[in-house]
DNA sequence: GTGACCGTTATTGTATACAAAGAGAAAAAG
DNA sequence: CTTTTTCTCTTTGTATACAATAACGGTCAC
């Protein structure tokens, strides 16, 4: 990641997305470049650069017409979204017990710590958590060593609607997750792949149901 | 597809992604917007956003400097795509499996037909082999019915350095192909996604070790 | 009142001019 | 002769003006 976001559009981009993270800019809602180009304080030029992006990112669709919404994702979406994220990581931590490092498998120990003491909070931490369940992520996506592979895997997570479903995550699915962190790291340390691979697919699995889970009860309540 | 390719950056794109096939546009080659631009006959805006769809399908590459290159992959780098190819090629055949309709089943039937007729020829007619072959592919895809797989698999095949590979297959690798391809058809009308799926896990390794020896022999040819 | 047609307006697509940033060449210092 | 520095010129980034196109709303016929 750059720190100078030096371009315009490098600012727009981060900048939208960012509207589109937060709900500022809620899905269905269309976009006007013109609009956008004010808020971002540049011209319309590096906007749509970003939106050019931020669609093949999926953030947004484009009607055949060419107008741009911010994307909507159903549940059929998302749980296709889960499915081809549970092979595509599945994969890459095959991948990484073939490779990594020493270095690395420290640097997940101490992401797997830091989720720990966040967890155990009276308060559980969320922030901390997802900072450092992403880092976990990246450094095996990094072992991994396929960046062709990252940047698919990039087309399929973090989507808003996973995101702000993770914050209502329960004690017990943190709890679950860390474990599963360790035992990755365990599979990793042995070089285990096949084992490596069937804890992150099992891993996966358990966050798309709790993301189901929560997707339901917030339905319900919604008809309450 | 669209037909008339109505907008100039959708022209543009085609145009500068048939020169990277091609070769016109070689490997490594430094490309200038400008000069693009004149080629195709418009500006530099719609090239501009021809070259970004066309980086984000990594036949592009940028320098740390925004210079954009003609992609130039390495031995390495086709393995790598070939192994993802694997994955997601193999899940959308077990995909298709469980979801093909009857109509579909005939298309691909029609499509074996038609590469049967030209592999048989005493010369065989390779481009009617690779036309129709990516149409059995492309049904495949539809079947499967996950527009995000599609996306992801399209960002991993027809890199020029396969696509001109595939021109010296010889009869045996032709043959092969189409008996796997035929292999894949039974196990579709038998619904039966872990056939499927293994036949075209296999059918892919196999055209990755015919790309791996075509390439080997190529670079003796090369020394001698 | 309903539906089709047409003009207005909002929005995106393209061209062009200019600004900024880098690469390469030429010149100067060691 | 090598290395460093500066300058120029190529190339990309951004802004703006204008063209094309699609959505919206109103009018007219029935």
């Amino acid at each position: 990641m750059l720190l100078t976001m030096s371009k315009a559009s490098d600012r727009a981009y981060a900048q939208i997305r960012s509207m589109i993270l937060s709900g500022a800019l809620p899905p269905g809602e269309q976009i006007r470049e013109e609009q956008l180009a004010e808020r971002c304080g540049v011209s319309r030029t590096p906007v749509r650069d970003a939106l050019r992006r931020l669609e093949a990112e999926l953030f947004i669709r484009r009607s055949e017409s060419q107008r741009s919404f911010v994307a909507d994702w159903s549940l059929g979406d998302v749980e296709e979204a889960f499915a081809l994220r549970t092979m595509l990581e599945s994969h890459a931590a095959r991948r990484a017990a073939e490779r990594i490092g020493w270095d690395q498998l420290e640097r997940l120990r101490l992401a797997n710590a830091a989720i720990s003491k966040a967890i155990e909070a009276d308060i559980p931490e969320v922030p901390t958590f997802l900072v450092q369940n992403r880092l976990f992520h990246a450094i095996i996506l990094q072992a991994a060593a396929s960046p062709r592979l990252s940047a698919m895997l990039a087309q399929v997570v973090e989507q808003p609607v996973v995101v702000r479903t993770a914050l209502h995550y329960d004690k017990q699915n943190l709890a679950r997750s860390l474990h599963e962190h360790e035992e990755l790291v365990l599979a990793f340390a042995r070089r285990d792949g096949d084992w490596a691979e069937a804890v992150m697919t099992a891993h996966i699995r358990r966050a798309f149901h709790a993301y189901a889970d929560a997707h339901a009860q917030q339905r319900e309540q919604e008809a309450a």
